[in-house]
DNA sequence: TTTATTAATCGTAATATTGCAATATAATAT
DNA sequence: ATATTATATTGCAATATTACGATTAATAAA
């Protein structure tokens, strides 16, 4: 084991963790953040504004990108990243209504907390 | 290794992250979900409903509490859990605002993507 | 008091993640 | 061609996570 039993669960329940499985490590909140102040950088960057080594920074964009949560484009010998925008507000809309499914039990209805 | 360096991190940073981190489990949606849908349940009603052993769904469930999505009530021989209300709304928009950070660019400025 | 019922905890195996040094790759500059 | 710059990849050690069988604890029912 150590292994997540996927195919038990619905494609909506996978995407929803997959996407937040990224987003929870501190690295990539911070890397995404850097790119929404600054709304482009490169690798080298990141590793002086974060203080992680180059190798590390580059595997968390690397996880970043296969969610497609930014992308990278080569310029040069150094790579410029940004926000995918389509996919922020797609995955922005999705957990925008993950939390919006939630509805108050009013005072009158059976409620055990 | 294999430890996360939080302390060179904001409490901004690794919240999210924290919070993401729970998230990003399928069962943990799923049970989340089934939440949201019934109000309340017990344990065993996870364990039926999604398929995995009970003490895998109880070690979910623990970590859902420790963050402070779900409380749970002691009735009798079961515990009866539901979201908490508050720390739902407090979460839903730490992440609203997160993604709401996004300010996407003009075709007139500097974009690398 | 014995016996269910329900959930938590313990222990453990399999797998995943984090972080980095060393190295490789790829484009540019000299 | 060679050196430089920037990033990606590889390999590895330390730690974390996932899942579950076995056990425990705590209440309820008989």
């Amino acid at each position: 084991m150590g292994l997540t039993k996927t195919e038990i669960f619905t494609a909506e329940q996978n995407e929803v963790a997959s996407i937040a499985k990224v987003l929870g490590h501190p690295a990539r909140i911070a890397i995404l953040q850097h790119l929404l102040k600054v709304n482009t950088c490169i690798c080298g960057d990141l590793v002086d504004e974060i203080g992680l080594a180059q190798p590390t920074i580059s595997q968390h964009l690397r996880e970043l990108k296969n969610i497609g949560l930014i992308r990278g484009n080569i310029e040069g010998t150094s790579v410029c990243y940004c926000i995918d925008h389509d996919n922020w507000q797609a995955f922005k809309t999705l957990f925008g209504n993950f939390f919006d499914t939630y509805k108050p039990v009013s005072c009158e209805e059976e409620d055990c907390c």
